[in-house]
DNA sequence: ACTTACCGTAAGCAATAACTTACGGTAAGT
DNA sequence: ACTTACCGTAAGTTATTGCTTACGGTAAGT
């Protein structure tokens, strides 16, 4: 999460990420493996260095997936909620708004 | 998570759940606990049986943090992109990368 | 060509998380 | 009162995660 935080900074090499964590540069490496391995974050080679930067469109799909999941625990939930109290279901309709969807581009 | 899934679905005795995962039931107790503690889900006694329940607000407020991480990684992510690239970036770009070489750490 | 700078991966180890069994405790049925 | 059903917690074990050191490999500077 350091790691992704500080890439969103603008794009690093490995060794410059290693210097603003508390670990070493090969832990460094396994977190970008695993963050690029999730779409997260993408590489290019620059000389002998590998600049890591955010990849903005595995990020908006992680995005989309969690709201999906808040999305059907929260809907699931208030009609659960109607259903253990028919006679205020009428009362249970206040979040309209929350249940906007949000748009991504 | 597959506990707070199934829970999406609609309130639920501890036993109930332990029958759904492949997991003991302690196991489960053990996972509602630190939903609970998370502020995820609420309890309450019904008899003998114990009901858990999704906490529609500290769902949330648990999707506001997520939003807010996503939101400020894309917005840096854009920025940044857009100092990378003002023009073209084919002539001046490798100039400019390497002369920050070993300037720190 | 050799040296330097950067990097990824493998192997081993320590810390942590996740699960199971065992136990005790409360509420309801008989 | 006893029995049954349900549950939380503690203790101990196993699996997983996260880190470090060690090594090899490529690109650039000399």
């Amino acid at each position: 999460m350091a790691i992704f935080q500080r890439l969103a900074h603008g794009p690093m090499a490995v060794h410059e990420l290693a210097a603003l964590v508390p670990v070493s540069r090969p832990a460094v490496s396994q977190h970008l493996r695993v963050l690029k391995d999730a779409g997260l974050i993408r590489d290019s080679k620059e000389g002998t260095r590998r600049v890591y930067e955010l990849d903005a469109a595995g990020i908006a799909r992680l995005r989309a997936h969690f709201d999906q999941v808040w999305d059907k625990a929260l809907s699931a939930f208030q009609s659960s909620a109607e259903k253990a109290t028919p006679q205020n279901d009428k009362a249970g309709e206040k979040d309209d708004k929350r249940r906007q969807k949000r748009r991504h581009s």
